[in-house]
Formats: structure tokens, C-alpha cells, sequence
DNA sequence: TTTATCTAAATTTCCATCAATCATCAACAC
DNA sequence: GTGTTGATGATTGATGGAAATTTAGATAAA
């Protein structure tokens, strides 16, 4: 549930780089190879093959899996291996509303907490957002999207919201899924945010909450829409 | 993420119970040892003194305790050790609001699936509580309090919903709050499950929702007057 | 007295290995 | 032909000890 930093430093004399626990960086390791699609859900994870490959023991290796399975990105079925878990439109049903109930919460306490230099940051983000989505730039308008995301939860100020929300999202992009090439999305989703923006300007924290409640279930639709037209032309 | 259930099973021959996998027992005798404050917060957990003592090598044991860090029971410094987690006022702040949100929206949810049969099986269940609260009967109280939570949760019917709360209650309970002790709150607290459950049966989703919201806030409330009286007369 | 450095003990982390369990498939009985 | 039982190979689970790292104690220097 915490995050926490583990400092890695540098040993000036010998340049060498004092390792976190191992344990810790095989779980890194895994955990962007699930987000980068290397391993995908339904995947059995061969434990001698993949510590190996990673150049560490069985041990720390299955460590890391176990934490891994806590997190729900694997699942682990005693004597009989590890699976990548796997996201059912009912999980993703389930999931999104959470997230918006939980983003349109960070929403609300932004809104009173947000100071005019936040404003001033967030705007410079907005800009960018904007020029993305003119450019139909979907890898860069994601990570700025990402980035204002982020600095609300921060604004929030509530530490477990924040953990919870990224939680749950580094679930949902187990299904890699990419709402933002529904045609006219990113037209859409950066007039949400704009609107979501306004009501934080405006200090009114309802209606922020209830923009970006609107904003995430719209991301589910755009989603199953995009599944719908997918699944006709397939 | 996911409550699995693991088969404990008999050889009915030689009497031996066949075990699951050790480091899941392991992480449950934790889970009970912390809940029961046999490991109190704060306190370092000594890897060799207590897998010796549960009768496991260190490496099941490990595993445990990594499972119970990535849950938030526990909090690892790697090279250094591990200790249980401390939950301090602004935790408990922050988390406190966040159980309320997800608990009303377990109501709201609950409201519109309730079967005509839920509501009796409900309505059984707060009589009882009625009578545990009259008797002042603490802990058939909590028990039977927590069973009605749970079974709105189930109502809800949303899986992801239900581990989360269930993961914020597990940290919760760190704190091993009794804000049933502070002076009449036994009796606000049945009153307001009794509103709760009312609006359930009236189908008010909106009000189930905000009434479920307001008994937990109360009992962060709660709480926080049997402190502040505590340290009154310490 | 305080600060710094070094050494030893305690502790965490990791690995090689062994044991227990499961999936597969062939042999057999029905 | 169908279903059950029993071996074989592969994989997960557990162990104890070796290696690396930190903490604490002791000694020396400022």
C-alpha cells in the first residue's frame, strides 16, 4: 500500500551502484513487463525460465511474484503456477466506477486545496493537452493526460486515495486498452478535462467531482465502443 | 486482490492434514497475530525468532511478510527490517472518509439489487443488533455489525469494491479502535444502521448511500472523542 | 566531552539443493 | 469404447547455509 522510495545511491570511490534488494527490482522488472504487453494476461510465467533470464535465483524472483499477486496483477494458484491476470469486460465494469468514484474524490478536495501557483502549473499542462489533441498526438496527449491525472491526486492530498487510484490503474491497463484511438475521443477527452479545469478554477468542487466522474465513465464507453466497432469489422 | 479459498483437506488414513502452501499459512497466523495484537504496531517483526517459533524456514516466511507489506499490515526497509505498520491521526483521517465513500456507495449499489429475501435475511440480522445494543453487548455487537457490512457489500455485488474495503477494514484494524466504548455510542450506532436499512427497504439508494457515509464518519467521530477523554484523565 | 574510525556481531538477502506435488499418458479393467 | 489406476517427468514449495549489509560497540583522535 505504501510507496515507498528506496534510495539507490552511488559509491563515489568505486562507482559502484549499491542494489536495492534484489526482490525489489525483479518486482519492477515484471511489473513493466506486464504494462508493456512482454508478458500478457493468461500468460503462465515459467519461474525457473524467467529468473534466469533476469540473471537472479528462484528465490528473490519468487518473491517479487508474490507481491506482484497481491497487487492483482498476477494470480497465483498454489502448486500449480503463476498467471498473468486476466480483465473480463465485467472486471473493467466494475473497476472504471470505482476509479471515477475515487478520481472525482481527488477532484473535490483539489478543488479547495489547489493554491494559485497549482492553478498556474496546471494550466501550463492544459496548454499542452490541448496542443496534443490538435495534433492528434495520442502517445504524448497520454502522458500529458497522465501528468495532470497525477497532479490532482497530489493536490488531493490524501495519501491512501492516491495509492488506491494508482492501484487500481496499473490493473486497468492490464487490459491495454486504448480508448483515446476511438475516433473523436481525444476531442472529447480534452474537452472534459478543460471542463473538469474550469469548476477547479472556478473553486467549485462538486462540479469537478461530478466532470471528472463524467470524464473516466466516458473513457469506459469510448472503450466498449471501440470493442463494439472491433469486434464488427474482425 | 483476490480472496482465494484454499482446500484444506484430511487423509482420512493416516490423520495428517495435507497443508497449503506454507507461506499462505504463514500470512494468515500473521494477518490473526497482528489483528490480535500480538504484534503491535510498531514493533520490529524478528524474522528467525518468529519462523523458528512458527515452526517454518525463513523463506515461506518471508514470502508472508512480503504479501502482508504490499497489503500495508507491514512496512519493510530493505537491508534493515520489517515492522508493523503505525497508523497515525492523519491515517486515519484519510482513510476513515475513504471507507465512508465506499461503504455509501456498497449501500447505494445494494439498494437497487436487494431481493425481497435479502431484506428479510437484513431485517433479522438488525434485530438482533437491536438486542446486542440493548444488552450493550459489545463485542456480539461488532460481530454482528460486521456481518451486516459485509452483507452489503456482497449486495452490492461489485468484487473489486469489496476487496478494496475489505483491504482498508484489514488496515484499519491496526488501530484496534473500540469506539463502540466511548459513552452512547453502542445506541447512535444501532439508530443509525436502523436509518440505513430503512432507506434500503424504501429503495432511497441516494439517502442509504449518505446515512451509510454518515455512520462511519460518526465512528471516526467517535473515535476521536474516546481519545481526546482518554488523554483527559492519563 | 565529543567526534570519527574501525571491528565484530547481528540481520537481511540470496543461492543451490532437496522434497512434495501436479500434469501427462500409458496400461488395464469394465 | 470408456473410465480408472498407476508410473514418469516437470514444476512448485521449502530448507539451511553462504554472502552482503547494517548496527552497535570499542578504541583512538580532536
Amino acid at each position: 500500500m505504501y510507496s515507498i522510495m528506496y534510495t539507490k545511491y552511488i559509491e563515489c570511490m568505486s562507482l559502484k551502484v549499491v542494489k536495492t534488494a534484489l526482490y525489489i527490482e525483479v518486482t519492477e522488472q515484471l511489473r513493466s513487463m506486464i504494462a508493456g504487453g512482454v508478458l500478457s494476461p493468461g500468460a503462465w510465467i515459467d519461474e525457473q525460465k524467467l529468473a534466469e533470464q533476469l540473471g537472479v535465483s528462484r528465490t528473490p524472483f519468487r518473491e517479487a511474484i508474490r507481491i506482484l499477486a497481491s497487487e492483482g496483477l498476477l494470480r497465483i494458484e498454489p502448486r500449480r503456477g503463476c498467471y498473468v491476470t486476466e480483465l473480463h469486460e465485467k472486471d473493467l465494469d466494475e473497476i472504471f466506477p470505482l476509479m471515477a468514484m475515487l478520481e472525482g474524490r481527488c477532484a473535490f478536495e483539489a478543488t479547495s486545496k489547489a493554491t494559485k501557483q497549482d492553478l498556474d502549473a496546471l494550466e501550463v499542462l492544459h496548454k499542452k493537452l490541448k496542443a496534443c489533441a490538435k495534433d492528434k498526438d495520442i502517445d504524448r496527449y497520454y502522458a500529458v493526460n497522465r501528468e495532470i491525472h497525477l497532479a490532482i491526486q497530489h493536490l488531493a492530498g490524501n495519501e491512501w486515495l492516491t495509492q488506491m487510484v494508482h492501484d487500481l490503474r496499473r490493473i486497468l491497463n492490464l487490459s491495454r486498452h486504448r480508448s483515446l484511438h476511438h475516433r473523436g475521443r481525444i476531442e472529447e477527452s480534452c474537452k472534459e478535462h478543460l471542463a473538469v479545469f474550469e469548476a477547479l478554477k472556478a473553486r467549485d468542487a462538486k462540479r469537478a467531482e461530478i466532470l471528472m466522474k463524467d470524464h473516466i465513465q466516458n473513457q469506459r464507453e469510448a472503450l466498449r465502443q471501440l470493442k463494439f466497432e472491433q469486434r464488427l469489422t474482425a
